[in-house]
DNA sequence: AGCGGAACCTGTCGGC
DNA sequence: TGCCGACAGGTTCCGC
């Protein structure tokens, strides 16, 4: 589900709502699944806390605490984070909830347990946070920035868009949808690439980030904003899920593909390799 | 370096 | 109707 405007969606939302609220209890459902065993030491380092700001890296929500410390989520699939009234008891898919001193809660919410939740002192401690790559929508990333990195790399260019250490953020549907826009193959080798090709990029990318922030995300069928709305992007996919449908640009069938284990979606005509 | 495969876990959908 | 396999937006291992 989430991928980067997914998760800034969500950034958002939280980062409106969750500056000055404290934590005043902590309950987990399945410390296993969240990956926060112990328990009672997540519980610990949370209890008292103030939430500051919540801002994304890549796919990653990061949560600053005063006095000390991050919480750092990952939504993996299916996570949820929602914001909610009081409740008797936990849906079966609630994984963790964070009592506020308001009376409302934060729930983390993740059907299929891969999502992950980590307390940090400091950020540069989180061990998968340090691996990250260039964030699309950062200042650093440019064509030339573009330009120089893929030439390093010799993997298809959709491996390389969703390689979170080269470019953190982009996931399967946006990296169909970016080539899609930029006209580039999937297959294609990464340090192929011309000088045009890279500016082509680097625009349908920074375009197409900023048009599915604008409407939220994408929900295709789990994705939630924090107050349980769907985002609008879906109706905006032009190649990702489309496969013998008409190509929108010259009506030829959309193709599907295998590529790292996962379903490819692309136009034989208006990419080819 | 980079690929394929498997694993993590649960739910849904299509085919027979 | 019911069972079974394939598949799902992510990441991280391992072996080659």
């Amino acid at each position: 589900m989430p991928e980067l405007p997914e998760v800034e969606t969500i950034a958002r939302e939280l980062n409106e709502v969750l500056p000055g609220r404290s934590i005043r209890e902590v309950r987990i459902f399945r410390a296993d699944a969240l990956g926060v065993v112990p328990a009672e030491a997540f519980r610990g380092s949370l209890l008292g806390q103030c939430f500051t700001r919540v801002r994304r890296r890549g796919k990653y929500l990061l949560f600053h605490l005063h006095p000390r410390g991050f919480l750092v989520g990952h939504l993996r699939m299916t996570g949820k984070f929602i914001l909610s009234p009081r409740l008797a008891r936990p849906h079966p898919h609630h994984r963790a909830w964070f009592e506020l001193d308001d009376d409302t809660l934060l729930i983390f919410q993740d059907l299929r347990c891969f999502g992950t939740l980590t307390v940090v002192e400091r950020l540069s401690r989180h061990p998968s946070l340090r691996l990250l790559g260039m964030d699309p929508l950062s200042r650093g990333f440019t064509v030339d920035w573009l330009e120089r990195a893929a030439g390093e790399s010799r993997m298809p260019l959709k491996n390389w868009l969703m390689d979170q250490s080269k470019l953190a953020g982009l996931g399967n549907i946006y990296a169909a949808e970016i080539l899609f826009a930029a006209g580039l193959s999937p297959f294609r080798s990464t340090n192929a690439m011309t000088r045009a090709e890279a500016t082509r990029l680097h625009q349908a990318t920074r375009r197409l980030l900023r048009q599915a922030i604008k409407m939220r995300g994408t929900t295709i069928s789990d994705f939630r904003r924090v107050d349980d709305k769907t985002g609008e992007f879906q109706n905006f996919l032009r190649v990702y899920g489309k496969e013998g449908l008409p190509c929108p640009a010259c009506r030829s069938p959309i193709a599907r593909a295998r590529q790292q284990q996962r379903s490819t979606f692309y136009c034989p005509t208006c990419q080819p390799s």
